[in-house]
RNA sequence: GCCGCCAUGGCGGAAUUGGUAGACGCGCUGGAUUCAAAAUCCAGUUCCUCCGGGAGUGUGGGUUCGAUUCCCACUGGCGGUACCA
């Protein structure tokens, strides 16, 4: 038995896979659990360090409640449709399937080199026609529902087109894009596509033309979370708003429901404050202004109509259909100058300027509650698609309005004293209510209320809440995503493909560009001509597949229906969710929205999908950085030089090949990456150190690797390298570095594969948890990997005697043994429940140390540890498991569980405080009484000294814990 | 700006949730073993100190017999978000 860990990882690996160890059966007797990593998208560069994370703690976790009797379901599959691919396509040729199968198997392989125990047999692919027959059947339900504001609820089309020729939009409570009224009889006169146009108000899936992020490069639109300062998340591309007929899904019918349901789940803080904040509620007044000279009005929306009286403009989005009417001749030039302005500014431009811009359209607004006359302005700082793109300036009270007062010179009327409040904002709802005829005097929360009922007693308007929240744009003109299951008919009205004939697969095409806002599947026109119709060109995005995986792991195989009806009400939801933080706001947003329509219709049986979420904390690495400066030379000819970064600029210097002269530094030559695997980590005087090795820089000229590639290319822009030599007369040169998210493109990847190769994938899965708390973020450093592995040798060697075989003993354990079992196995129970992987390693450090010492290799106490290690480092603790006669695999064997007797303490070690200050220790008995202890401490001759002279005032006896004496 | 999180030795971090701060690991120092190195093992390692002690968990205050832990104010870092009316 010897300890060869990539000998372990390679038998148990292939044992595990030959014999489905981790297959989970569908035993509906036992308790279940369900612990669900987040979706990986395949990239080509593979896993780093920073992903197993959380592979690895929600693995624990899988095996600690398989061990512990539960029936666990632990699935793994992949979220294969996306951009990248489809990119990588477009510059390749190679096609998106290959490239994902590709990328998909090598994930596989990297997962299964960590001894993760999932069950592959129930793996997902959201690519496989298979798979997104039920993402198309899904979408097609939200297409077929609307959602029912009275009963809170998504409710079938039928009943919205029963309702309709009965009663018109009478009494319609319905989630809707745009208000609208028609009468029963008017319903019934209209032909078919006017129906459906109709219907299309209110369907949960809809299409409609509305403001979207149009990403010109990428040639498709994208949604709000796709988009980051303006530009394309993947890529960086420039992003713009259109007005574009899109698909979308209407999210805004469930954000108040999304928003409650966060009260009901586990979720961190954060992450549910990102959630609140991205749906956006807040409430107000919608109120209704006539304007001068015209019929009809507009509607503002705000949260503070109490300041209704300081209200001296108004202003509408420069894109608000009224500008054309509302504009006078005399101030037609400015506006249309205003509105090219506008125009030509890009989304960009808008975040980073920030400038106060606007123009008077020449109309005037009247205020509904004293009649006064005010101008009426267009400026980009009201946004088009918030609220109803229009507001009640009120200089006083905001800050944006002021700063637009300011500037065109507009009167400013003190509405609020916020005298009473000093330090208070102009943000912060408070202060007394001044020049506003009834609303004198009022605190401002009163104010609000009462103004509210006089607009509604006025019938000026109505209180009403509004969300941030838009709704989800739910089509890209793209190839590499499930097609809509849409055909248009021969009136041009949009008709679900029927359950029968999905799934709609994508067409053979071997040119997946996007022209002009087009979909690449235009071009398929024998697949876009149907005998019933023109198929819809649009695919969804990435997200629609990735909205409901975790359902279909389940019963991933069930070829009538997405999920079975017994499973799922089994299985019920996920109760462990681990992933990163990247996916806090729209993964788990949409997924939740979907759950919750799939619950109105009486899919699934819950109503969240995530009972808890734990977000693994970035990994980040080191990016290092090469110096390039500039020798100038004594003959006056200027030398691009590699430097270290502790080299000042007029520093002389004499380099080997290029000659003797000075340092200078310019702009145009500053740093380069250098690939992490040419770096080298030392400790100078206690500080690390990132240096680069003359060795290095030799092997990078043998290495056959695209790093290296990289490397030799950046490296030939300096002539030569100022070395620096330490004190074993190596050369080097000191790097900068910072800290950063890994990824290929910055060169500081770290491959698993690599760390498993050479420390076996226990010691990879133990160190990784052992680096700190799951949640927080960290540097990977491969300093204290040695430690563990150490531990992991000392831990074996336990078990083997001289020789390498295995040597253990029958006899009972010592009472001190069996207490440092125990208290491991209450400790790592304890830890694992609470995600405290980091202690449950050193929990696991410290009995392995004491055993040491102990010589203790009876059976009777190591024998449960290889239970209770087993989830940590799965391939010894099988090794170890079965050598000692274990029938079966340890990942199916009884949890331990810690007894009292065992932990028992004899006596107890007090520490004796002064006045709170700790100055000796005494020893008592467990059991001994307040009482007790005092007297005795009090007795005690060290306690006297340091009482002499002092009064005792009081003395504190806690037991089992501290004594304290409270001295004057 | 707003929201959330975090701050403890040279480093990663621990502290039974208000009770001996620095567990465990790395690094470092010394020693054993070795021809030597690696590996391994043993001891030490918060800082200051006149060797009696003293100070100490980002800063300043508060509550308490007692605060890394609770409260208030601030500073710094990370993440998210932003003309959202």
């Amino acid at each position: 038995m010897k300890f060869d860990v990539q000998a372990l990882d390679r038998k148990w690996q292939d044992h595990w896979k030959e014999h489905k160890t981790y297959r989970t059966p569908d035993d509906t007797d036992r308790p279940k659990f369900y612990v669900l990593d987040m979706f990986p998208y395949p990239s080509g560069s593979g896993l780093h360090v920073g992903h197993p994370l959380g592979y690895i703690g929600s693995d624990i976790v899988a095996r600690q409640k398989r061990q512990a009797g539960y029936n666990v379901l632990h699935p793994m599959g992949f979220d294969a449709f996306g951009l990248p691919a489809e990119q990588y396509a477009i510059d390749t040729g190679v096609h998106p399937s290959e490239s994902t199968a590709r990328n998909t198997a090598r994930y596989r392989e990297q997962m299964e080199r960590l001894g993760l125990s999932f069950d592959w047999d129930r793996s997902v692919n959201t690519s496989d026609p298979n798979y997104f027959k039920w993402t198309q059947w899904i979408i097609g339900q939200v297409f077929e529902h609307w959602y029912d504001r009275s009963a809170e609820r998504a409710r079938p089309m039928s009943e919205l087109v029963t309702y309709l020729e009965q009663h018109g939009t009478e009494g319609l409570q319905a989630a809707e894009s745009e208000p609208m009224t028609v009468s029963a009889t008017e319903w019934q006169a209209m032909s078919e596509k006017e129906q459906s146009d109709l219907l299309m108000n209110y369907r949960l899936a809809f299409r409609s033309v509305s403001y979207v992020n149009w990403c010109e490069a990428l040639g498709t639109v994208l949604a709000n979370d796709e988009v980051k300062d303006g530009r394309s998340e993947r890529g960086n591309h420039p992003v713009e708003q259109r007005p574009m007929l899109q698909w979308s899904l209407r999210i805004t019918a469930y954000a108040e429901r999304l928003l409650a349901g966060l009260e009901t789940v586990d979720y961190s803080e954060g992450l549910k404050a990102q959630q609140v904040n991205w749906i956006g509620k807040s409430t107000g007044a919608l109120v209704h202004f006539d304007i001068e000279g015209h019929d009809g009005g507009f509607d503002i929306f705000t949260t503070r109509p109490d300041t209704i009286y300081g209200t001296t403009f108004m202003v509408i989005a420069p894109e608000h259909e009224l500008v054309e009417q509302l504009t006078t001749e005399e101030q037609r030039g400015e506006i249309d100058d205003y509105l090219t302005y506008v125009g030509r500014r890009s989304e960009l431009d808008r975040m980073s300027e920030n400038k106060v811009t606007g123009a008077f359209t020449g109309a005037y607004a009247t205020n509904p509650l004293n009649g006064a006359r005010v101008p009426i302005y267009i400026a980009e700082y009201v946004l088009k698609d918030y609220g109803t793109g229009a507001i009640m300036a009120v200089p006083s009270d905001d800050e944006r309005d002021r700063r637009f007062a300011e500037k065109f010179g507009i009167e400013i009327i003190d509405v609020v004293d916020k005298s009473d409040y000093p330090g208070a904002t102009l943000k912060d709802k408070v202060g007394k209510i001044i020049n506003s005829d009834f609303l004198n005097g009022m605190e401002v929360p009163e104010a609000i209320a009462a103004a509210t009922r006089r607009i509604e007693e006025l019938g000026r308007g109505t209180e009403q809440t509004n969300y941030r929240i838009r709704d989800l744009v739910f089509s890209r003109q793209r190839y590499w995503g499930e097609p809509w299951p849409i055909v248009y008919d021969a009136n041009d009205v949009p008709q679900l493909v029927p359950e029968d004939k999905l799934p709609v697969t994508l067409p053979t095409m071997d040119d997946f560009r996007a022209v002009s806002g087009a979909s690449p599947l235009e071009r398929a026109s024998d697949w876009v001509t149907t005998p019933d119709g023109r198929r819809e060109t649009d695919t969804m995005p990435a997200t629609a597949g990735s909205n409901w995986y975790y359902l279909r792991y389940m019963d991933p195989h069930n070829p009538g229906a997405f999920v079975g009806q017994d499973a799922v009400d089994y299985w019920q939801d996920v109760d462990l969710y681990v992933g990163g933080a990247e996916h806090a706001v729209s993964h788990i947003l949409y997924s939740r929205l979907i759950h919750k329509f799939l619950f109105d219709i009486g899919k699934v049986p819950t109503r969240e999908p995530y009972k808890k979420l734990l977000n693994q904390g970035m990994i980040g690495g080191p990016i290092s950085y090469i110096h390039l400066g500039i020798l100038l030379a004594d003959d006056g000819q200027r030398h691009p030089i590699w430097v270290s970064s502790d080299v000042a600029e007029g520093t002389s210097l004499e380099v080997d090949g290029v000659g003797k002269g000075y340092l200078v530094l310019d702009e145009s030559t500053g740093t380069r990456l250098t690939p992490l695997r040419f770096v080298t980590e030392t400790s100078v005087n206690n500080e690390s150190s990132f240096r680069l090795y003359h060795t290095s820089v030799e092997e990078a000229q043998r290495l056959d690797h695209q790093d290296a590639a990289y490397f030799r290319t950046i490296l030939q822009q300096g002539a030569a390298f100022a070395w620096h030599t330490d004190k074993e007369g190596r050369q080097y040169l000191e790097l900068s570095v910072e800290q950063g998210k890994m990824s290929k493109r910055k060169y500081n990847a770290v491959n698993p594969d690599d760390i498993c190769d050479r420390y076996g994938a226990d010691c990879f899965r133990m160190y990784e948890m052992f680096l700190g708390p799951i949640d927080q973020a960290k540097p990977w450093s491969v300093s204290g990997i040695d430690g563990v592995y150490r531990f992991l040798r000392r831990f074996w060697n336990l078990f083997v005697g001289n020789g390498d075989a295995l040597a253990v003993s029958d006899e009972p354990g010592s009472r001190e043994e069996m207490k440092i079992l125990h208290t491991l196995i209450r400790k790592v129970t304890e830890d694992v429940e609470k995600l405290s992987f980091n202690t449950c390693v050193s929990a696991f450090m410290v009995a392995t140390n004491e055993l040491t010492k102990l010589n203790c290799n009876k059976l009777a106490v190591l024998e449960p540890a290889v239970r209770l290690i087993a989830p940590f480092a799965p391939h010894l603790a099988e090794e170890l498991f079965r050598a000692l006669g274990g029938a079966g695999s340890v990942h199916h064997a009884a949890w331990p569980e810690w007894e009292e007797q065992y932990l028992r303490e004899d006596s107890i070690t007090y520490p004796v405080a002064f006045n709170g200050k700790t100055r000796l220790t005494l020893e008592f008995a467990a059991e001994a009484t307040r009482q007790d202890i005092e007297a005795a401490a009090r007795a005690d001759a060290q306690v006297q000294g340091y009482l002499e002279g002092k009064e005792v005032r009081k003395v504190i006896v806690v037991p089992k814990r501290m004594i304290n004496f409270v001295v004057g």
